[in-house]
DNA sequence: GTCTATAACATGATAGAC
DNA sequence: GTCTATCATGTTATAGAC
C-alpha cells in the first residue's frame, strides 16, 4: 500500500527531483528570477504537476530549510563528537553551517524574506517553522551542556547564541569579501566573546547578572518554554 | 515652470493622495493583500495613473520609509532638545520611533521583506536606501555626542545601537503583548546596558577592549566609513 | 511636458477533466 | 498523478487628453 510521502514511492522520487531542480535554479538565478514554469519545464513536468508536489513556490524553500537543518545536524554532530571545549564546539557548529550555506546565499535570502511577517508560513519566527527552529535551538543549547552549569543557564545561552547566529548568517548573505572571511571573523569574535562570558556566568558573583538576564527573557517571552 | 516633484504642483498632491490611500490599505490589510488595483480604485485613478506616480508597489513602501525617517528626525530632535543624559536621550529616540511605528507593523513587515536580498532596491542594507539609512545612523551617533568621548567611539556606539535598533523593531513586529510592553522592556534593557557600558569605555583601562572593537568593525567593513 | 486611461503580458496559483 | 485552461495581480506598453 503506497502512501504520499512514503520513501521508495514513485511520487517521492519525483518530488525530490522537483526539489533538486528548483534548488539548482534558485542557486543560479535566485528565487524571484526563477519561475514555477522554469522549474516545471526543467523537471519535465507540467505546471500543474509541479504544484501537485509543492503547493507554492515558497514550499520549496521550506523543504530546503528542513533539509538544510537535518543536514547540519548530521554534520555538526559528527564534527562535535570528539570535542569538549566550549569554544571549539561552538566554532564547529558555526563552521559546519557556514560550509553548508556557502553556495546557498540566494536560497537563504528567500528564507529571510518573511522574517518580519509573523503570519507568513515561511517566517523563521512563525508557527509553521517551529519544529525546525526548535531543533536548531536545541543544537546550540547542546553546545553548552555541562554538569557544572545550571540547566536554565545552558538554555538561556543556547537561545541567545541561536539568535545571534541568525544575525551572523544575515551578515553572511551580504558578505562580499573573498572567501567570506568577514563572516569568519564575525564568527570568531562571537565565539570568543561567548567562550569568555559563559564560564564567568557560573560564578557566584555573577548571580545578580544571571537573575537579571533570566528576568529579561521571561519578560520578553523568550524564556526556555515554547518558542515565540 | 512646473516640474515633477515640485511642491504645490497638482501632481505632487495626487502623488501624496495615492501614498496616503496606499498606506491606509497597507495598515489595514497588509502589504500583500492590498493590490495595486485596490489602491488605484480607492484613489479614484486608473491603474496606469497610479503607476505613473509610483513605479512599483514597493516604491510606496520606500516612500513610507523616507517619510517615516524624516518624521522621526523631527520628533526625536524635538524630544531630545532639552535632554543631556545619555540614557534619557536614547530612550527618547527609541520611544518616539516606537510611537511612530505602533500602527505600522504591517508596513514595516513589507520593509523588512528584503533584508536578506542585497540586490533588491528595498533592502534596509542596500544601496538605494543608503541615504535614509545614513540619516538614521546619524541620529544614533548624535545621542553619543560628548566632548569627553573620542569621536570614533561615538560613531562606533551609534552604529552598534542602530544595528540593535533594527533587532528591537523586528521584535516589535512580532510583539503581541498588551500595549507592546515587551518591546518597551527590551528597549529599557538595551538602554540600561548601553548607558552602563558606554561611559565605562571612556576609561583608560578599557582601551584594549576599545581597540579590539575598533579592529573588529574595521574587519567587518562596518567601520565609520561608507555604510555597507 | 504632464497626466490619465486601456490593453496586454508574465507569473503565481487554482479548478477540474482524464 | 498529470494535464490544460483559467484566474488574479504586479508590471509594461502605448495611445490619447490637457
Amino acid at each position: 500500500m503506497r502512501q504520499r510521502g512514503r520513501k521508495g514511492t514513485k511520487g517521492e522520487a519525483t518530488r525530490q527531483h522537483v526539489l533538486d531542480i528548483a534548488l539548482d535554479l534558485f542557486r543560479r538565478r535566485g528565487f524571484e528570477r526563477t519561475t514555477m514554469r522554469d522549474i516545471a519545464g526543467a523537471a519535465e513536468l507540467s505546471l500543474g504537476a509541479a504544484y501537485h508536489y509543492f503547493p507554492s513556490k515558497e514550499a520549496l524553500v521550506m523543504a530546503y530549510y528542513e533539509w538544510m537543518q537535518a543536514e547540519h545536524e548530521r554534520r555538526a554532530t559528527a564534527a562535535c563528537s570528539d570535542l569538549t571545549d566550549l569554544k571549539v564546539k561552538l566554532l564547529a557548529v558555526f563552521h559546519t553551517k557556514l560550509e553548508l550555506l556557502r553556495r546557498d546565499r540566494k536560497v537563504l535570502a528567500a528564507l529571510f524574506r518573511n522574517l518580519g511577517d509573523p503570519s507568513h508560513s515561511l517566517s523563521v519566527f512563525g508557527r509553521q517553522t517551529a519544529a525546525v527552529r526548535g531543533r536548531s535551538i536545541a543544537q546550540f543549547e547542546a553546545v553548552f551542556e555541562d554538569p557544572d552549569m545550571p540547566q536554565d543557564l545552558q538554555k538561556l545561552l543556547g537561545r541567545a547564541v541561536w539568535l545571534a547566529h541568525l544575525g551572523v548568517f544575515l551578515f553572511f548573505i551580504h558578505d562580499r569579501s573573498e572567501g567570506e572571511f568577514r563572516t569568519t571573523k564575525l564568527i570568531a569574535a562571537l565565539v570568543d566573546f561567548v567562550g569568555w562570558a559563559a564560564p564567568l556566568l557560573r560564578y557566584r558573583i555573577a548571580a545578580p547578572v544571571r537573575r537579571r538576564l533570566m528576568a529579561l527573557v521571561a519578560d520578553l517571552g523568550f524564556a526556555p518554554g515554547v518558542p515565540p
